[in-house]
RNA sequence: UGGGGUGUAGCCAAGCGGUAAGGCAAGGGACUUUGACUCCCUCAUUCGUAGGUUCGAUCCCUGCCACCCCAGCCA
């Protein structure tokens, strides 16, 4: 509920820290992904992360596209990422910007850098910068070129620039300490010669600064104060500070006049889930070998394929507030997010379907009896109001609600058996009708027209309560049900054996049904998502936006029913 | 075997020198016109490990062990 209270983190510790020390006057994030695929369940820890810090702190977030890799960037990417952060709720109130908007400013920068010393063009291979760069125990060493004139390097980079030499030639290097016992300090690379046409900026350049450059002054540049990110970039503070601090944002300096004082790197462990594929490149595998339809198809870990799915924004956001925010790696089981769907489920109104059908006739009305009963939309909120449902001689029950040999304690319909119709009537089962196979075709009951619901027979107690469609007045529907993607086998998988990330796709992942459900709903509901709750009773999903007729998987498909 | 991180229940995760929160999962029970939901109850004498400091340590110190990240002209 909105009282749910979202418990502290390390991260907003260090924020209240810096503010109480007055290290900062506001808290300003951002969310930086990289246009080059769409966002999955992974991102949303970043994702809640920086947006939901913002909001907490009454400050701001900015969505930002890092995209200075043109060679794997595409606007469809960026409007679908822009998309999914609406869906869940979020919006960027520190503004929209893009890493290729700073192109000219990062370039000046680039050249001052050059100028004061602090950066070399480079043209040694990338094989040899490889072997000048050393190992992880043994220290590299200074490339020939490191102490080339400050005036041949600037000329070097302003061809770069021009478009005088080919990809590979040269490179712009900062200028910090090839023995550093971080690799990333070896005089990392600044930018690179690139001919691919950016979708931003076309042809204008053909040189593009590295992410290790761009990213930490796109975040002073925006005055971001905490750039909040996974703890694979923890490597990578000590250049990002350097590259801040030698652009002249000092994040530790305290300024008179409330001056920003530049962007601080806090890194948190990213989301892992079990039987969950979290990699774009594998995802990516999986549409481009067409195993799945798309990245939108709903087995898909992906936002978008998820929404399709039938989970709720609302739901993953409270998921990703559950697991928390931590430093140590883990994998935080996919029941839980199960759990959070569950819970945002039973807020929904409720219809009823039958997913796996089973006639039932009444013996005891005339051919053409029929009934309109009024049902409540959800049991607990009677605000949601009600709806009138029909009933005739014949109806739909769900297969495993009948058993012709039930075990002791099986309170649903069985021979000799009553049980309630969930808002109608109290029913008993007569006979069972075989075909020529000795299957059973259907299962014909006697109504006890005076145990209608709301009438004084209906106080009448039996223990079990099935639901039901009207066989004479529903719509068909033939659907899917999704379950896990991957076999519990990938959890344990190792990096080499995940390569090949077919070998673990799930072939139970797709299961097609063939029901009904309530027919006027149906028709009026034409294109919203269903979602089906426990004991198939359906959710309308308020949250969806996509049209589609697919029906959704089953949260939790367990049998409710024990021996 | 260099550097940077992390180890609290089956899975997440609080805890910040005063005697182990919470959620998911699991088990038991109550209620129920969904065997759902809801509601109760149970579930770490112990915090990777071995020492040390202290009246007192999951919190501080030292050693050890395990796991993760880093040698892209990716982000």
């Amino acid at each position: 509920m909105e009282n749910e209270v979202v418990r502290s983190n390390f991260i907003w510790d260090a924020i209240d820290q810096d503010l109480e020390k007055g290290r900062c006057q506001q808290v300003h994030t951002r969310f930086p992904p990289e246009p080059n695929g769409y966002l999955h369940i992974g991102h949303c820890k970043a994702l809640v992360t920086d947006f939901g810090t913002a909001e907490k702190y009454n400050g701001l977030c900015n969505l930002r596209f890092d995209d200075t890799n043109p060679a794997k960037e595409d606007n469809e990417y960026a409007e679908g990422i822009k998309r999914d952060i609406e869906w869940l709720g979020f919006h960027w109130t520190g503004g929209l910007f893009f890493a290729s908007d700073y192109y000219q400013r990062l370039y000046d920068i680039a050249e001052d850098f050059i100028k004061r010393g602090l950066a070399y063009v480079d043209e040694l291979s990338a094989d040899e910068m490889r072997e000048y760069r050393g190992t992880l125990t043994t220290p590299g060493k200074n490339s020939p070129w490191r102490d080339r004139p400050m005036e041949e390097s600037l000329d070097l980079f302003r061809r770069m620039k021009a478009g005088e030499f080919e990809e590979g030639r040269y490179i712009l290097r900062a200028k910090i300490d090839m023995a550093s016992p971080n690799i990333n300090m070896r005089d990392p690379a600044m930018y690179r010669i690139l001919y691919k046409e950016h979708w931003r900026t076309g042809k204008e350049w053909c040189i593009y600064p590295m992410y290790d450059f761009a990213h930490p002054l796109s975040d002073a540049f925006e005055g971001i104060t905490f750039s909040l990110c996974s703890l694979e970039f923890e490597n990578h503070r000590p250049l990002y500070d350097w590259f801040c601090e030698h652009a002249g944002f000092h994040k530790e300096a305290i300024v008179n006049g409330g001056v920003y004082h530049g962007p601080r790197q806090i890194e948190f462990a990213r989301l892992n889930i079990t039987r969950t594929v979290m990699s774009k490149r594998h995802l990516r595998r999986l549409v481009e070998e067409n195993f799945v339809s798309g990245w939108d198809d709903p087995r898909m870990p992906t936002l978008c394929g998820m929404r399709r799915r039938g989970y709720t924004g609302s739901a993953i956001r409270s998921f990703v507030e559950q697991v928390g925010l931590a430093k140590a790696d883990s994998t935080v089981d996919v029941q839980m997010l199960d759990a959070c769907v569950r819970a945002d489920m039973e807020k929904m109104p409720r219809a009823m379907a039958v997913l796996n059908p089973l006639k039932v006739v009444f013996t005891n009305v005339p051919d053409d009896w029929q009934d309109e009963l009024p049902m409540e939309n959800h049991p607990d909120f009677p605000e949601m109001g009600a709806r009138n449902v029909t009933i005739s001689k014949e109806i739909w029950i769900e297969k495993e609600d009948f058993m012709e040999e039930p075990p002791k304690k099986f309170f649903r319909l069985k021979p000799e058996g009553e049980v309630r119709l969930k808002g109608a009537y109290i029913i008993k089962c007569e006979n069972v009708v075989k075909n020529e196979n000795g299957e059973i075709d259907y299962v014909e009951c006697s109504i006890d027209l005076s145990s209608r619901s709301g009438s004084e027979g209906a106080n009448r107690k039996v223990k079990g309560t099935i639901h039901w469609v009207n066989a004479r007045d529903c719509a068909p529907f033939e659907g899917r049900l999704y379950d896990q993607l991957m076999t519990e086998e990938w959890d344990t998988a190792s990096p080499e054996e995940k390569k090949d990330v077919t070998r673990f796709l799930s072939p139970d992942s797709l299961i097609v049904v063939q029901g009904y459900c309530e027919h006027a709903l149906a028709v009026a509901k034409t294109g919203d998502t269903f979602q089906f709750l426990r004991n198939g009773y359906f959710c309308m999903d308020q949250d969806s936006t996509e049209d589609h007729s697919v029906y959704n998987r089953v949260v939790s498909l367990k049998s409710s029913f024990k021996v």
